[in-house]
DNA sequence: GGCATAGTGTACTGATCAGTTAACATAAGG
DNA sequence: CCTTATGTTAACTGATCAGTACACTATGCC
């Protein structure tokens, strides 16, 4: 089980799928793209799907290392690190070949709620909160887990607004709710 | 020029890209789910692209009526109609067959922002901003396109946790920041 | 040398994709 | 009775879908 080869499919299909979406991905074109065969592929993962889940745990561990570690670098305190939150998602907004974000896009091309992809993609999203809600607690907010739902949602409706380009910046607009959101909750 | 059969083929095709995807969806399964022959689909609509483009209208349509109407019914100010938003956004997610925002999906399977599905749904989404913005100007705010900028982030974010089902009661959760930044904005 | 491992290319399966064509059915209006 | 509009069913196009079969090559290990 050397890791090279398989690995390089993981993150080159997590690329073309993010690029152009799941259904509208063939296996064809995406060995095309990969420059892997059909047959190599179809030694690693067995359907479609499987490779569908391991490109999600792929971004689900990429996006959470580098948001977090952006947020540490960003912000000193707790309460900084969740305000800085949103100077992340700002920089990943602006990244060249932005699309929003993978988790949405699976759970809405599998949109059954017992369908592996969207367990998965619900699963990432509930890691975050959690995340949040640990680093609310730290910054001494008294509901901490509310808090953490709060900023969740302005987080997602960021990203929303992102990818359908419906305002100018709206991760800055996120940024300036969430201050109210945590003065509230945590006092000046 | 009867409207019979061609709002009829609209309103079905709508439930059924809505219930199963727009890729997913073949015209031929279309075809066989709302009972109208394909000669006749392609009577009406010479694509399928054109055919989703009209569901969205309508959606678009139906939704907006929908939503404002129910805002005016349980809030009494323009404040309180903001706040109502959420109550409302509560009564969708728990219908039967919520599934969460048709524009997301839209969006999410045809990325490109130059195609005319991804622009109407991005179309959909400014209209309700400046909706939104409406009411927070008759409400006194100072700044009555940021909060409605704000309080899209909260509709959006609430509409995927819905959707992905990460949290409890999301409708709520939004609603309760809505209430801090309402105040931050309108004072008390 | 011998032999497994890891990979490739290509052609194939049956199903489904969007879209077309042709023959036919129904009804209303002159 | 005839025409036109609005439908229908059903078979078809060529392309693509997920997934498989088979013959081949390269590498490295004993």
């Amino acid at each position: 089980m050397r890791p090279s080869k398989r690995d390089e499919l993981v993150e080159k299909a997590l690329m073309v799928f993010y690029r152009h979406g799941f259904h509208a991905t063939g296996m064809d074109k995406l060995a095309a793209e990969t420059g892997i065969s059909k047959t190599s592929m179809y030694k690693y993962f067995s359907t479609k799907e499987d490779l569908i889940g391991a490109a999600l745990t792929l971004r689900d561990k990429q996006f959470r290392s580098w948001l977090f570690r952006r947020m540490e670098q960003l912000g000193s305190t707790p309460r900084g690190q969740l305000i800085a939150m949103f100077d992340g998602l700002k920089e990943w907004f602006a990244q060249e070949g932005f699309q929003g974000c993978m988790f949405m896009k699976a759970a809405a091309e599998y949109q059954k709620s017992t369908d592996p992809i969207h367990m998965k993609s619900a699963e990432h999203k509930s890691i975050l909160i959690s995340c949040f809600s640990d680093i609310a607690q730290r910054a001494g907010a008294a509901d901490p887990d509310a808090l953490a739902r709060r900023l969740m949602l302005l987080k997602e409706g960021a990203i929303v607004a992102a990818q359908l380009g419906i305002t100018k910046n709206p991760a800055m607009d996120a940024k300036a709710a969430a201050k109210i959101l945590l003065a509230d909750a945590l006092g000046q």
